[in-house]
DNA sequence: TACCGTCTCAG
DNA sequence: GTCCTAGACGGTA
């Protein structure tokens, strides 16, 4: 069963290569496409009544018979329908039974705003999200649905027209400077700069590039942080100088800002789709998510890459104009290049989820792109949209973590359930218990399925490698889904179709799977270390080779359950464990992985980091001497101020101000805000200052960073309290004190040379 | 451990 | 109005 069609949709429609979706609250739909073929573009123009799910129709009694209620879609007369879609049958009356539509949906909202102050006695109309009983989507969302389409069928990456822009300006703000310079690029051969030499020649930069988006005829426009710079100095800018902002391409054109309250307010433009590669970046977790270390770090960055400080950009325009112009053409480059990288998912994601593609860096992978697909499901069915699970009171519990050893042990070996979650709720058929129709189950294991062919396509060596990049963006949109899966079954009230009983399923044959795994292996004589909700560290003890590491786990993954496979996840010739999911790693390669809060903490100081990775290189290779030489190195430098203030200083931010603490400074004294008040320096919320301990002066304000007045003594205490004490679990207690208390050698210690690194298991299973 | 405030990022 | 509400981290109670 399907919705009453867009009443203009026409059955030859064309039905794929939607590149972009404009729905107006009035009914208005605007499509445009590009041909899978030929590239050619086309906008259809149609129109619909869209549809709102509800729990019943007592908000819309004050129609009278403008309201028709019947079991079948509206007739083509109908003003206000509501579909009923269990009219045999008893629901939960908290269900979304009802599908209504109405001539427009502004119409239709209205009039439910409207009933509802009678029907429930309200003061005031009501918001429509403040009214319970109802499920509405975006209208362009609706559209989708209703006409059972998505964006990008039939198209590859670079077959919408993309554009990239850039500008480069005297401030960051609108108010305080102006822009003399943009940068364009497209993916049809444009590339060029629009100068304004003279402060007056701005309007005319503004127009000019207004008029070139509007004949190069972009479907998608991207750039770095667009919606928090690029579009709002744009707009601002072009306001002050009163030229229309027409950047789109239907209505008036002009671009409008979705706020949504305290983050950057996204902007939408018909018919064209902004593109934030940074709202893509953000998601990847990198140290900065800034355009030239996500360029970098995507190896994308041109050799020859220009570099200017934001605040230098003015003057060196100024004197090396060149040099800027090289810099912002570098800037839509990368750009272009990134969006390749960091927005193919998101495209790819267009095609599996009824929503248009620059929803789609923003919205959560659960609500924002699973729960459409299931919103949908129900839509195409014919049936009531479920009720919500009743709430929950016991907390939901996670993954199973335990420390089984702590030490250094050699050759050491990850293995790791794969997609282990997702794998459980497709081999147990677990889904939740108010999906009738079984969808949220059938799209993971479909999702799945498919996601294994993409994953294979992608590496096929007769396909192109530009055919392997989209295989490669589908299967990484699929894993998306699919593991967004299990956290949506157990997000709580924010997931319609939630349900913590069934995500308490999961996790408790989660930690039983991880329980098998680990006595498989123990029963074949490795040394568990640590096991964490999928994954387990082990040793073999010898070297065995990664021939037989890896047959090791393939014989304990076939004595797990259909559809639960046990894999490789890397070896190293040795692993300090120190605590649960703190642990240092000496690879084979010679390169050492540091994990955990214990050993990459942002507070260390460089002379202390330094000295903890030439230690644990030697600590993970079984030389003691070498330890004892890195502390007594470092302990000599300190002595002989061979290391500089700079070494030893770390940075702390600033959480008054000084005018703020000038008024507690009499109560109470805080260390490093004194310092900084008695360097005389003025300091804000928010400030970064580095200090460091001076001797006899305390904490103190770093200033010249080459000095050595730093107090020695405090930071050979601190070399042992807070670095050598990492190093204890892999050593005899002892042993430890005697190495790092600085008593020197006495007559019954041990000979460093004959001391081992060690190992023992922990008994007390952690928590 | 929980809550609150701030920063991200762009010229 | 037109698509609707971040996430990480550090400091402090």
């Amino acid at each position: 069963m399907r919705l009453p069609a867009p009443d203009l949709t026409t059955p030859s429609a064309p039905r794929t290569g939607i590149v972009s979706v404009h729905a107006t609250a009035d009914g208005a739909v605007d499509v445009w496409r590009r041909d899978p073929v030929t590239g050619e573009g086309r906008v259809q123009r149609t129109r619909q009544r869209g549809w709102i799910y509800t729990r019943n129709v007592d908000d819309l009694l004050h129609l009278g018979s403008r309201l028709t209620v019947s079991s079948g879609p509206a007739s083509a007369e109908a003003a206000y329908h509501a579909q009923d879609l269990a009219p045999d049958s008893q629901v939960d009356p908290r269900a979304y039974r009802y599908l209504l539509s109405g001539p427009s949906p502004r119409q239709l909202e209205g009039e439910i705003q409207r009933g509802a102050v009678t029907a429930r006695g309200l003061k005031v109309r009501p918001a429509l999200g403040d009214l319970s009983g109802y499920l509405r989507l975006g209208y362009a969302e609706q559209y989708l649905i209703a006409t059972g389409q998505t964006y990008h069928q039939g198209l590859t990456f670079d077959q919408p027209v993309r554009l990239q822009f850039d500008l480069e300006t005297t401030a960051l703000s609108p108010d305080e400077g102006r822009l003399f310079l943009i940068a364009v690029r497209d993916n049809r051969g444009l590339e060029t700069l629009l100068e304004a030499r003279r402060p007056a020649q701005e309007g005319e930069i503004i127009e000019a590039f207004l008029a070139l988006v509007q004949e190069r005829d972009p479907d998608v426009i991207e750039n770095h942080f667009i919606h928090g710079f690029d579009l709002p100095f744009l707009a601002a800018r072009a306001r002050r100088h009163g030229i229309p902002f027409q950047l789109g391409r239907s209505g008036d054109g002009v671009p409008w800002t979705v706020d949504d309250g305290s983050r950057v307010p996204m902007w939408v433009c018909p018919g064209r789709e902004i593109l934030d590669t940074l709202d893509a970046v953000r998601r990847l977790n990198l140290p900065s998510s800034g355009l030239k270390a996500a360029a970098r770090h995507f190896g994308v960055a041109p050799e020859d890459r220009v570099y200017l400080e934001g605040a230098e950009i003015v003057s060196t325009y100024r004197d090396h104009p060149k040099l800027v112009r090289q810099y912002a053409r570098q800037d839509v480059q990368e750009v272009d290049d990134l969006a390749r990288i960091v927005l193919a998912p998101s495209f790819a994601l267009a095609r599996l989820t009824p929503r248009p593609y620059h929803r789609l860096t923003r919205a959560g992978p659960a609500k924002g792109v699973l729960e459409p697909m299931l919103i949908r499901a129900y839509v195409e069915a014919g049936r009531p949209f479920p009720a919500p699970e009743r709430g929950h009171l016991e907390p939901h519990r996670g993954g199973h973590v335990q420390l089984h050893a702590e030490g250094v042990l050699r050759h050491v070996v990850k293995a790791d359930v794969a997609s282990m979650y997702p794998s459980i709720i497709r081999a147990e058929g677990i889904g939740p218990r108010q999906d009738e129709l079984g969808v949220f189950h059938r799209i993971v294991s479909d999702l799945t399925t498919q996601r294994l062919t993409h994953k294979r396509a992608a590496r096929d060596a007769t396909l192109s490698g530009a055919q392997r990049r989209e295989h490669h963006a589908m299967q990484d949109a699929m894993k998306l889904v699919v593991n967004a899966a299990y956290g949506y079954l157990g997000a709580g009230r924010l997931a319609r179709l939630g349900d913590r009983d069934a995500a308490d399923r999961v996790t408790a044959r989660g930690r039983a799977l991880l329980q098998q795994v680990t006595g498989a292996l123990e029963a074949r004589r490795v040394q568990l270390i640590e096991s964490d909700t999928d994954g387990v560290y082990f040793s073999m003890g010898g070297d065995v080779g990664e021939a037989r590491e890896r047959q090791l786990i393939s014989e304990v993954s076939a004595g797990l359950p259909d559809g639960i496979t046990l894999e490789f996840d890397g070896r190293a010739q040795a692993m300090l464990s120190h605590q649960v999911k703190n642990y240092v790693l000496l690879r084979y390669d010679g390169t050492l992985d540091l994990s955990g809060a214990s050993f990459e903490s942002s507070r260390s100081e460089r002379y202390g980091t330094a000295f903890l990775r030439t230690a644990l290189r030697a600590l993970l290779q079984g030389d003691v001497p070498g330890v004892q030489a890195a502390f007594e190195d470092t302990t000599n430098r300190l002595t002989a101020r061979d290391v500089t203030n700079a070494d030893v200083s770390s940075r702390v931010r600033i959480g008054k101000a000084r005018s703020d603490y000038a008024q507690t400074r009499g109560q109470r004294k805080e260390a490093h805000l004194e310092a900084v008040w008695q360097a005389g320096l003025d300091f804000r919320v928010g400030d970064r200052i580095d200090l460091y301990v001076r001797a006899g002066a305390g904490l103190s304000v770093l200033t010249d960073l080459d000095g050595r007045d730093y107090d020695a003594g405090h930071y050979r205490a601190a070399l042992v309290q807070n670095y050598a004490t990492r190093l204890r679990k892999a050593l005899d207690p002892a042993d430890w004190e005697q190495l790092f208390s600085g008593r020197g050698a006495g007559l019954f210690d041990r000979p460093v040379a004959e001391m081992r690194v060690q190992w023992r298991p922990v008994e007390d299973a952690a928590r």
